[in-house]
RNA sequence: CGCGGGGUGGAGCAGUCCGGUAGCUCGUUGGGCUCAUAACCCAAAGGUCGCAGGUUCAAAUCCUGCCCCCGCAACCA
């Protein structure tokens, strides 16, 4: 079924260092969206990739004695490197951007030059605090104590040559923008004082100071602004001012996931320049929270940063997915702690989701032989949990289109808490002594069935290899692990038959971990 | 007065827009069950909702003032 094209993206990240947990959550959280999308019969465009210019590289590189295109090379495509990470979590982007791709590099050359034609960009003077042994400038409120926030000498009032985008002109279309555009809805107030009511300024959008970038054909010694760069990448991957794809069609883009530090440049930059080049505007952009360890911002000089792939490989990309979004509100800051990690995975994935997959396929494979008779009797019990079960499609629905993915899996649970519930108040050991009572027993058992069938439909965007196990062992046929299979109870076939497994979540000692955990960091 | 977010039982959070018996998860205690991953189910204890005023029949929720924590402030998801 055909139902259009879904078009998001994540940012693309900066490869000055390895990526961590904090990148891995947003990187996630695209993965599921997509795939959520796709099990709903979108045609589903998921970009995410790399930016891989600026100053910041060039001096990393030559710190490591090494070029820049070698340097990012290495961090992205290297062993252990980004295209790794994403392997491990398991994420399905359908393309992969680099900015020093050659396409790339040819739109933004063709896109810095329309905008210049259109006098949008115009040549000024960039003035501003300057730091001559660091080649940079600074403002006001970032130097420490007077001087640079880098080295610690004087800095010097300076100018230097520059393009300038006019920004300030699409003050007023930003201003109706907002709202709506923008999500959630604190940005937008964040935006509005911080930037838009002191009056938005033009921006500066070429550098001389440094050469790794793309540079401005028709002025040498000029490059373009890395944000210029960067943002645009969401239209060249499609194809825009190349010809290496030709995937417009998915533009406008449904929403692109962003930190919220550079939900500015995503909500009032981007969209500004879209606006001087007449093309399109997103549909949506939705600035996530961050991920805080213990209470503080993680940061390499902090030594507090979490390596995904770790507790990926200790614990499972799919229990690391699931955390991620379970635990944090997507628009808020979260606080990740190990404790919280191993609590989350015991509470709900072994204790709940597991043990119920567990008690229900051993149950039907003691009492039936594994597979179930055709002879029903219906129960009191019943009504509840089918109902339970049966509305979860259209909760979960509604969630998950408002990318509120810690409630569409709050829902899920409660329906896996009530199946838990339905095993005590049937007492299927009780009904299993006489012979007369079978009937009962494997409708009771069909029940658990369909529950478990249910949920793990709408768990696949989440933990896509574990519930395929899932569904290995309670017998679901591929056409039922489709997501309008999950919108019916009682699909499953009458004589379904279960085969018992390995433990999906196996149960963790906290203790243990917790302390292997602490002398990993 | 730069801007934004937050301060709710031991821990982590929801509820605040649209006032009306304070809710969830984990933990603790007691009980039940034995199909299951010492898991599951039931019950109980535990909070003057940061502080002080105000409006109201009624305030976690609205208004005023204050205190504390965190983030942003124009290259960090």
């Amino acid at each position: 079924m055909d139902k259009g094209t879904f078009y998001i993206t994540t940012p693309i990240y900066y490869p000055s260092d390895k990526l961590h947990i904090g990148h891995t959550y947003c990187t996630v959280a695209a993965d599921v969206m997509a795939r959520y999308k796709r099990m709903r019969g979108y045609d589903v465009m998921f970009l995410t990739g790399t930016d891989e210019h600026g100053q910041k590289i060039e001096q990393r590189a030559k710190e490591a004695g090494v070029t820049p295109q070698q340097y990012v090379d290495n961090i992205v495509t290297g062993e252990g490197g980004i295209l790794d990470l994403w392997k491990l979590m398991n994420i399905t982007n359908d393309r992969f951007i680099r900015t020093t791709d050659d396409y790339h590099i040819e739109s933004i050359q063709n896109v810095f030059r329309a905008l210049y034609e259109r006098g949008e960009i115009y040549k000024g003077a960039y003035k501003g605090l300057y730091c001559t042994p660091c080649e940079s400038f600074w403002t006001e409120s970032q130097l420490e104590d007077g001087k640079c926030p880098d080295c610690g000498r004087e800095v010097a009032y300076a100018q230097e040559e520059a393009y300038f985008f006019r920004q300030s002109k699409y003050a007023g279309r930003l201003a109706e923008l907002l709202p709506g555009f923008l999500e959630p809805q604190t940005r937008v107030n964040e935006m509005v004082n911080n930037f838009l009511k002191p009056g938005l300024e033009d921006i500066c959008v070429s550098r001389t100071s440094f050469t790794w970038g793309v540079p401005v054909d028709f002025d040498p010694g000029h490059v373009v602004y890395v944000w210029v760069d960067a943002l645009f990448n969401y239209m060249t991957a499609l194809g825009h001012g190349n010809s290496k794809y030709d995937d417009l069609r998915y533009w406008p883009c449904d929403v692109h996931f962003v930190g919220k530090e550079i939900v500015r440049l995503h909500s009032l930059l981007w969209p500004a320049m879209l606006m001087a080049l007449d093309l399109p505007l997103p549909k949506k952009v939705f600035g996530h929270g961050w991920l805080l360890f213990e209470g503080d911002k993680m940061s390499k000089s902090k030594g507090n940063v979490k390596d995904p792939v770790i507790l990926a490989e200790r614990y499972g990309a799919d229990a690391l997915r699931y955390f991620l979004l379970r635990e944090f509100p997507f628009g808020s800051d979260g606080n990740f702690t190990n404790e919280l990690l191993i609590s989350r995975i015991n509470s709900d994935l072994a204790n709940d989701l597991g043990n119920l997959v567990s008690r229900t396929v051993a149950m039907v494979e003691k009492y039936f032989g594994s597979k179930l008779p055709e002879v029903r009797e219906e129960g009191p019990e019943d009504a509840e949990l089918i109902g339970a079960a049966g509305s979860l499609h259209a909760a979960y629905e509604r969630h998950m289109e408002d990318f509120a993915f810690q409630n569409a899996l709050v829902e899920i649970f409660k329906v896996t808490s009530r199946a838990n519930k339905y095993i005590d108040e049937t007492q299927p050991w009780i009904l299993a002594r006489d012979e007369s009572n079978k009937p009962r027993l494997a409708s009771v058992m069909y029940a658990l069935l369909e529950t478990v069938r249910i949920c793990a439909v709408m768990l696949q965007p989440f933990m896509p290899d574990s519930c395929a196990e899932i569904f290995a062992q309670i017998g679901a046929p591929e056409e039922l692990r489709c997501y309008d299979s999950a919108a019916r109870f009682g699909a499953m076939p009458a004589d379904a038959q279960v085969s018992r497994g390995d433990a999906v979540f196996p149960r963790l000692d906290m203790a243990k971990e917790v302390e292997a955990l602490g002398n990993e960091v």
